[in-house]
DNA sequence: TATGAATGAGCCTTCATTCAT
DNA sequence: GATGAATGAAGGCTCATTCAT
């Protein structure tokens, strides 16, 4: 299971990815992700037992390179508001940018995926909303948002989880703007 | 179309709302929906034309009826507070409540509808967010709220659908009580 | 089992007959005929036992019908050749005329009857056939056509049946004209 | 589209040749014809895109097939009474001969053929049918049929075509001897 | 690594037919 | 005579998966 970017599994995954994303798990045939890679149905065998293995492969990546984004903006932060702003944007960016459709198919799939899988993936996840609520923590001691941090994770996350259902890049507002406009409304004032 | 409760039709919608809730709409088939009506398969189109009609009557009954219940509990409420409390109560009950599987179905399995039939059903759901922004006007004209009310009206909504992705009402919150805490995250202070 | 003309019975038969030719019995539906009727498919089966028995009845009509036209035509004839010409005006108007789809369907439709239901069709198609040799017998006789009558017969209503794939009454030819020029390629010279 | 006739589709195209001749199209299933090919119904759609492919390649069969044999024919005869013979042995030999169901298809399941479909065969059925224009025009030149040729050709391919609903292989008559009598009805005298 | 061919279970849908009202 | 609702068998087709080459 090579985590290298550059592998042909890999490939594959970020291939599944878009598709997953744009026409949903189950619309997906495997037929579909192998044209689109330009082999054959039979071949994506080789490289996955099965078909849910790409979903939860899709939905690691998604989650997990994520979360590394989310561990270096932290790391580079100077204070507790920009480390509040990291939140925001990197989990924007992942969700809206050009090229990241895992960590939308991790939101949006997670009913495909067997029993089996979501122990897993549940690490993954936990490990993510962790740097949130560690970071809420700090921007509440700091005044800076109110102090129900666990229910204000989960509502924050909904709102930008959401955002992908409205939020058009062709419209006038960045996708760092919209980080900082939704930031802004959950600041205390 | 009859929208009588009793007519065999809605029957029939009510239950496949559950199956898609549960299940999600690509893995529930029309068999099941047949057999949890106690009906054979072929049966179920001479009620309804084909499987997406199944589906966008559901949503129709997700949407329309949480706004016919929002609309009365606007009417009855007697200051704004109480007009914005309404907003949180009703949505949160519609989504969480028991055997309200409707409008779960309508904000997660939209990509499943044809593009022939979304105009209609956008029809439906910009009726209830009409609601939703007039009363978050007034809100946001009294203070109680921030006044970028377009965009809090989409994160709210977000933070909502979200709950029924972590909520489960055998925790120590009640519905209720849930829609009172997650409205006090968006009010001033 | 009404022969009546003005019957409903009959009526159905003769919508029928129209759908059965124009796109054939297996894919004419019990639906489609009743809808053409006005009634629901259901009520089809109280004027016939099942779909079978209304292309026999169609059939039945077609083979039957231009029989007694044939019969009246002959007897008006004055001489052998206007009785030989009564078999191609015939036949042909039958086939091609307007509101005759019935004897069409007598002619394509033949593999869906049952084996059951063929020897009563024989029976009204080998009376029909009978008239034709006759004449065929009479004409040669005259000389007026070769002394092969048996296979002669054969293959002019093999002329005469193949015209509805190719004969289209927009063009030159009149039915009256296209069964002289037929006739005329039989005549002995 | 393989057209060797060792390749597995050709295969399968003869197989449903003869079921759609025996049966007619409507009533044969495609799970018939796995059947026949030792396959699974599945199967058959790696082959063909849907039912109607295995159609339209049966009948392009039937008549390519035809006319490639009347090509050969046609090169062989020494004179125009040969080549006049050749039209009558040749069609016979492809309609009633051993394991020549093609032609037949081609001939009587017409109606199944999609709109999108007929253009492509209506090219090879006029390939075919130019054959036989242009030797009628040479039997006529030579006075050994009528003048009317474009009608002549039109009742003689009836005629043959008629002969699949009458000719038994077991009664007294060769095709051979058929093809002689049925074109010497069509010769002056 | 990959392909070509096939599997087999299952899916949505159709449709002739039934029957209580 | 006719309807509305349902049946149940079957039909064309899809698709994840397998496997010899």
């Amino acid at each position: 299971m090579s985590l290298e970017p550059n592998s042909r599994r890999m490939e594959l995954v970020r291939i599944a990815a878009r598709l997953f994303r744009d026409h949903g798990y189950e619309r997906s045939t495997v037929r579909d992700i192998a044209t689109a890679a330009g082999m054959q149905s039979g071949s994506l065998f080789y490289h996955f037992r099965n078909k849910e293995e790409i979903l939860v492969a899709v939905m690691a990546l998604g989650i997990s390179s994520t979360t590394e984004q989310l561990g270096e903006a932290l790391a580079q932060a100077g204070n507790v508001e920009q480390r509040l702003a990291a939140l925001f944007h990197v989990h924007l960016h992942s969700l809206l940018g050009e090229n990241q459709a895992a960590l939308e198919v991790m939101l949006y799939e997670w009913r495909s995926v067997s029993e089996a899988a979501r122990p897993g993936l549940v690490v993954l996840r936990d490990r993510y909303e962790a740097l949130w609520q560690q970071v809420l923590d700090e921007a509440a001691a700091a005044g800076l948002v109110k102090a129900n941090t666990r229910l204000l994770r989960r509502t924050l996350l909904g709102s930008l989880h959401w955002s992908v259902q409205w939020y058009r890049k062709e419209g006038s507002l960045s996708v760092a703007e919209l980080a900082d406009e939704i930031m802004a409304l959950a600041l205390r004032d």
